[in-house]
DNA sequence: AACAGGGTCAACCGCTGTTGC
DNA sequence: GGCAACAGCGGTTGACCCTGT
C-alpha cells in the first residue's frame, strides 16, 4: 500500500497545532462526528491532512482523554500488559481508559524502559538480565575477596542496587547447573567453562591491571543465560530458592533508601524505591520459568483492569507489607486476550 | 548569562490490515 | 481476485524544556 495519498499533498500545514485549528476540528467533529478523515480537513476548513487530524483528535482532543502523570496502578498495568503483549501499544491503551497508545509508548520509552534497564531487567523479555548477574557475581566474589577492593558494580555500570541474595541465587543456580552436567571426559572442559567456582579460583590472584582480562574471561558467561534457564527447570530443590528469596526480603527490609522519603509515592517511587520490585520481577520470572510451585499464590486481585476475566496468577507473594507487591504478581487477563495476537 | 547535553513528548513517517468497488 | 482508499499501528524525529557547568 505504501504511504497514504493524503500525505503527498503539498500545501498542507505540518507541525504543532494551534488553538484555532483545535477549535475548528472539535467544532466539526461535534457537529458531524469523526470518521472520513480524508475529507474532514477540507470540510472543517483545515489545511491539514486527514491523518494529522485523526491523530490530533484521538491523542489530544477526544473528551475522554486523561492527561497528567501516570498513576502507580497505570504504570503497573503497563508493565504487566507489556510483558504479555509486547509493543502492542494500542492493545495496551485499550485497557487503560483515557490513555492513548502514543502516550503509553512515550511513557514506556522515556520512563519505564530506562528504569528496567537500570535495574538489570531486560525491558523486552521482562526477565532479569542474568548475564549481568552472572558477571557481577563471579567478579564480585573473586575480586572483592582479594586484596584489591574494586567496586564491580561501578565497573560494570549496573549500580549498587543489585541484591546480593539475588546474585547468590544466580550463582547457586549456575553452580547447580554445572553440577548436573555430564561429567564424561569429553565434557569436562566445557563444564569447567560453565562452573563459576572454577572462574572464581582463576581470579584469586588477580592483579589490578588484569581487570580487563578478568572481564574478557568472564564474557564467555554472557551467552549462558539459556543454560541457566534450563537449569531452573531442572532444579528440584525449591527450598534453596525459597531460602534465598526470604533472605532477599529481609535484605530489603533492612536496606536504607536515604533519598526516598516522601518520594515513595506510587508514581515516582515505583522502581526507584528499591529492589523489592526487582525481587518481585525476578521471582515472577522464576515463576514463568517453572518455579510457580514455590511461590504461593494470592487469592484475589485489586487491579483496576478487571471485568469478566480469567484470573491469571503469575505468582503471588503473601507479604502484604507491600500491597503492590502482590498486585504486580497477579494480573487479570481477559478471556479474549491472546498473548501472541493481542485482542481476539 | 550562556552554553551543552539530556529528557520529554507531540507529531510525523512509513508500513500493514481492512474495506469497498 | 485485484486495486485503491482508508484507518490504524509502531517507530522515529525534532522542537522544546530542564538541568548542570
Amino acid at each position: 500500500m505504501g504511504k497514504s495519498a493524503c500525505c503527498d499533498n503539498n500545501g498542507l500545514k505540518k507541525g504543532p497545532w494551534t488553538a484555532e485549528e483545535d477549535q475548528k476540528l472539535m467544532d466539526y467533529i461535534q457537529k458531524h462526528g469523526h470518521g472520513r478523515w480524508r475529507t474532514l480537513p477540507k470540510n472543517a476548513g483545515l489545511r491539514r491532512c486527514g491523518k494529522s487530524c485523526r491523530l490530533r483528535w484521538t491523542n489530544y482532543l477526544r473528551p475522554d482523554i486523561k492527561r497528567g502523570k501516570f498513576s502507580f496502578e497505570e504504570e503497573e498495568a503497563i508493565i504487566q500488559l507489556h510483558s504479555i503483549l509486547g509493543n502492542k501499544w494500542s492493545a495496551i491503551a485499550s485497557r487503560l481508559p483515557g490513555r492513548t497508545d502514543n502516550e503509553i509508548k512515550n511513557y514506556w520509552n522515556t520512563h519505564i524502559k530506562k528504569r528496567l534497564l537500570r535495574m538489570g531487567i531486560d525491558p523486552v523479555t521482562h526477565k532479569p538480565r542474568l548475564d549481568l548477574l552472572q558477571l557481577y557475581s563471579v567478579l564480585n566474589s573473586s575480586i572483592y575477596n582479594s586484596s584489591h577492593q574494586i567496586n564491580i558494580s561501578n565497573l560494570l555500570g549496573i549500580g549498587p542496587t543489585l541484591n546480593p541474595n539475588l546474585l547468590n541465587l544466580a550463582t547457586s543456580l549456575l553452580s547447580s547447573q554445572s553440577n548436573s552436567q555430564d561429567t564424561s571426559p569429553e565434557n569436562v572442559q566445557e563444564n569447567q567453562l560453565d562452573n563459576p567456582q572454577i572462574h572464581q579460583n582463576q581470579f584469586q590472584s588477580l592483579q589490578p591491571n588484569q581487570y580487563q582480562a578478568c572481564i574478557d574471561s568472564s564474557a564467555q558467561f554472557l551467552n549462558e543465560t539459556q543454560l541457566l534457564e534450563s537449569n531452573l527447570e531442572q532444579l528440584n530443590s525449591t527450598s534453596q530458592a525459597n531460602s534465598i528469596f526470604q533472605n532477599s526480603l529481609q535484605w530489603e527490609e533492612t536496606r536504607n533508601f536515604p533519598d526516598m522519603g516522601e518520594s515513595l509515592t506510587p508514581y515516582c517511587g515505583y522502581y526507584e524505591m528499591g529492589n523489592q520490585d526487582m525481587i518481585k520481577s525476578s521471582f515472577e520470572n522464576l515463576s514463568n520459568m517453572g518455579f510457580s510451585s514455590l511461590i504461593s499464590t494470592a487469592s484475589s486481585s485489586t487491579t483496576p483492569l478487571q471485568s469478566s476475566s480469567t484470573t491469571y496468577v503469575n505468582g503471588g507473594i503473601e507479604d502484604e507489607r507491600d500491597s503492590f507487591c502482590s498486585n504486580i504478581l497477579m494480573y487479570d487477563i481477559p478471556n479474549n486476550l491472546d498473548a501472541n495476537n493481542g485482542l481476539l
